[in-house]
DNA sequence: AATAAAATTAGAATGATTCTAAAAAATAAT
DNA sequence: ATTATTTTTTAGAATCATTCTAATTTTATT
């Protein structure tokens, strides 16, 4: 029970997922993939995505109050707005040395979230008096 | 509409989660809340944390595939099992500047999570054969 | 006291994700 | 190649966390 095999939907779920930038939720990759296979069943991508970040080729991105996104695994940091929630790639540098010495311990990896405010939101909160 | 105004429950629900290191659940804040108040609801709990959320009085953390789990917002960062989930506070210091810095904007807040293999976890999976 | 605004309640509704059991496909073993 | 074993997929039900709705209660304001 080593590194499970890529299977056809594995292989192409990881395709859409490593080539997009955008942070797709799984009824997203669903969609896409349906274009390909339109026979494919939702329980089926939730598997394969399942099995692929276990599997260490995917990344798994939360943000409170929406659906799981995926993301490529090229390391890169997120920004989050703390008001709209949209999530934008932002590259802070591999900081793993720099956090392994400083807990003591080794990672496997480590998952860096920016909070701030978009500028449409600051628009927004300004208009509406803060 | 400024800093909405902490009411009984939003009161009684900052100190439990405040005064906790445990990254209770909705329904676990509920629990300890009923201790007090034995006719409260859900519904109830779930609004006031996220009026203490959005004030900024207590912070939300997402592990992929759990409940949402609620934390003082006192400075300090995560420690994630990947293989058990457990989460484990462990203090980093405060990066805010270094980061801002590196990212070129303010920053609200930032959320770093590392990931890692327990010890009951990496013993298993010895146990197991990897 | 009357009015307005905000919070709470009960319970239904939603939405994401997992689960179950059966069928199909892939892999390994004879 | 045939059979047996393991893994994946399917369909759809089930679960669980969370939000929503509308009515009611509480709190603050005039």
């Amino acid at each position: 029970m080593v590194l499970s095999t890529v299977t056809k939907y594995g292989k192409k779920i990881l395709e859409i997922v490593s080539s997009s930038h955008s942070h797709m939720t799984a009824e997203e990759i669903f969609d896409v993939l349906r274009q390909t296979y339109p026979t494919v069943v939702l329980a089926t991508v939730y598997n394969n995505l399942n099995r692929l970040w276990q599997d260490d080729l995917i990344r798994k991105v939360s943000v409170e109050g929406m659906p799981d996104r995926y993301d490529r695994i090229q390391r890169h940091d997120h920004l989050v707005c703390k008001q709209c929630g949209r999530l934008l790639d932002i590259d802070l540098g591999d900081l793993t040395k720099q956090l392994e010495k400083k807990a003591g311990l080794s990672i496997l990896s480590y998952d860096l979230k920016l909070t701030y405010l978009c500028e449409d939101c600051k628009k927004k909160i300004e208009r509406n008096g803060a």
